[in-house]
DNA sequence: AATGAATGAGCTTTCATTCAT
DNA sequence: TATGAATGAAAGCTCATTCAT
């Protein structure tokens, strides 16, 4: 019957938008209240529902901060493979996009910083963060990584080491993004991407010439 | 004699140690069950004591919290005064051997850095924590600084900023540390410590010279 | 059924009825075991409830006791406006009426009387408990002053001070109570009667003859 | 052995002082936060004592509890006895001088009347306080009644009845003594008087002529 | 006699979870 | 699907009591 596929699928959209609504509220809460003072409570009420909504769409609290995670990486994702596809064919290009997009203010942005650093804090504590970070991580490791291959493979850079490079651009950006969470007074995205250059001008000076 | 151990563990420490084991065994317990998962029984438990231990001597689960992030300090400012103190004279080699410090064992452990983290983590939720980082850390920022003004006034590196540098250093430090927390399985001091060289290397040429 | 008396029982009373069971088990828990030796989970079980649900209705200890001296009030100031308003319209009438009403069993009783003690007891130490109980008892020395001011107009007591037989009678009234609260065994309420009555014809003999 | 004797006359005398000095910092404690509020620690920070200090005098609190309630009646009873000694010889002198006790400053005092009340809060649900307030209670009901009833046989005062009297001048009492406790600011020492006063001269008036 | 660190039972309070509506 | 009153386990905290010194 159609009018019932139509329901259903209504239904099913809204139970998404639902689920939805309740992850940006728990992104909210643990940014204010840290994931040890948040509560099912706190999350209902920001999103204007009722005491007993989030049992119901997650089934438990630990559920939820999983699937919290998961949905901070999924919209991660996004921004990645987007900056990878939206930026020029060259290594280079791409390399300085995902470094670009890193900083940006949808993505350094102290609410989902201090979530991501909440979920990082408890990482060894719960192997099932732990997981979830490891998956992700090493889908961009492998992306950096070629991508820092192919610029040495075009330039004049046989000392440089593609994993180094790899490894310290991901420890910038990590770091870059505790001093955003930490010093937001003293934290300044203009400086950020200026501290990332330069590094990209000291090991790839043909790719990144001096600005 | 067993017995004889045993009533020296329950009798009378001086205060400061018995305050020393407590905060010892705060670490522990927040690096096993993380900041929101460990309880004050835990950290009893822990230290062999009585459940109203911990309230006895540090009145409240909250300034325990505030005690042992400061302690974490404590001990990491040993380390950082050391390390500037022991290592030669040159800026150049006093900037390394605290890029050395953080990655050696003692500092560099997952038990302590799953604790850096998961205050970092609760850091933008709780001022307390943020306040007792700032202050700290804008010590060191200072240091470093300095020790960077000075390599660059010794060398031809008209165009590297001193502050840039020490960002760059600071967020690659913290960022190793992460990896070192979440990808305990590919994470190496080795390779890490050499990301770090690299870097110097790129920027100050003269004075850290290619291995 | 007694299947539908427990669910009924356990099923959400209207929150105003929650509220009103938990206050009369609260009375009679202080009753039983004073101010200080009564415990949440004593009104709990005594309504038949589970632990936490004192604190779901009325947020904290400290809170249901003040509610519980407010509702003890309410509950004392409805015999006492009765007691005006259904006695005759003579002034010497409704101070007798008041004065009945003092005495009545439904007010001069143990279980209650143990709590207004308990509260007064307690009155020195907590401001919120002295503020209170001065708001309604200004009210009714107003109106029984009233009524004095009134009874002495009428006859001829030219020596007479309003303010102080008032004074007399709320102290008697509140001494009487405590002889019944301590001594209940040689306490009789027609001797109280008798010695309120016996005061009342010895200040206004014309308005309450020897019986 | 003399030196011995000594030293133990003074170390009993100095027991003495000190379970003296407890009971004193009990009632400053029980007066400033309630039956409720008082801990053993306050009793002895107060007293400038160990923590320890109650339990090795007094054993337990319940007994400190129970020595207390004993100190505040014998000292009331020092005062009643002294009152009824040094008066003039007549009935009516005696029963005068002892309402004058009962409202002089140091019998009503705020800290004092606190603590009596806090007793008499608890008194229903502590049967080893009404035990001991009943037997001192009796005591000076019989003083009372005697004189009472000598000055009524030594007037015209065929209607009256001694323990009617009595009662309701010990309910006078109490009732001021509560006033005093919970209205400080109205309450005043000479209007109190003044009621018991009237009261005396009303029933006896040949005894107590109007002022 | 006095101390005060340590204990541990018992309390208030919080909060994830359940369930009748 | 949604509600929110009710539950009850688990936590932090208090404090009378003990005991080695």
């Amino acid at each position: 019957m159609a009018i019932a596929a139509e329901k259903l699928s209504r239904r099913a959209l809204s139970k998404e938008r639902r689920q939805q609504q309740l992850l940006d509220a728990t992104i909210t809460c643990i940014s204010n209240k840290g994931l040890g003072g948040m509560t099912l409570a706190d999350v209902a009420s920001e999103a204007g529902l009722s005491q007993g909504i989030v049992n119901l769409h997650f089934k438990s609290k630990d559920n939820l901060l999983k699937e919290t995670l998961i949905y901070l990486f999924e919209d991660y994702d996004n921004e990645f493979m987007q900056a990878v596809a939206n930026s020029p064919p060259q290594a280079a290009a791409k390399l300085l996009a995902l470094m670009e997009m890193d900083v940006k203010p949808s993505v350094c942005d102290r609410k989902k910083l201090a979530v991501w650093f909440a979920f990082w804090g408890e990482a060894k504590a719960v192997p099932t963060y732990r997981k979830i970070c490891a998956a992700y991580e090493q889908k961009y490791d492998e992306i950096m990584l070629e991508l820092a291959e192919n610029i040495i493979s075009e330039g004049n850079y046989a000392d440089i080491d593609a994993q180094t490079v790899t490894d310290v651009l991901t420890s910038m950006t990590d770091g870059l993004w505790l001093a955003c969470l930490i010093h937001p007074k003293t934290f300044n995205r203009g400086t950020a991407m200026k501290s990332i250059y330069s590094y990209l001008h000291a090991v790839f000076p043909d790719h990144y010439p001096k600005k």
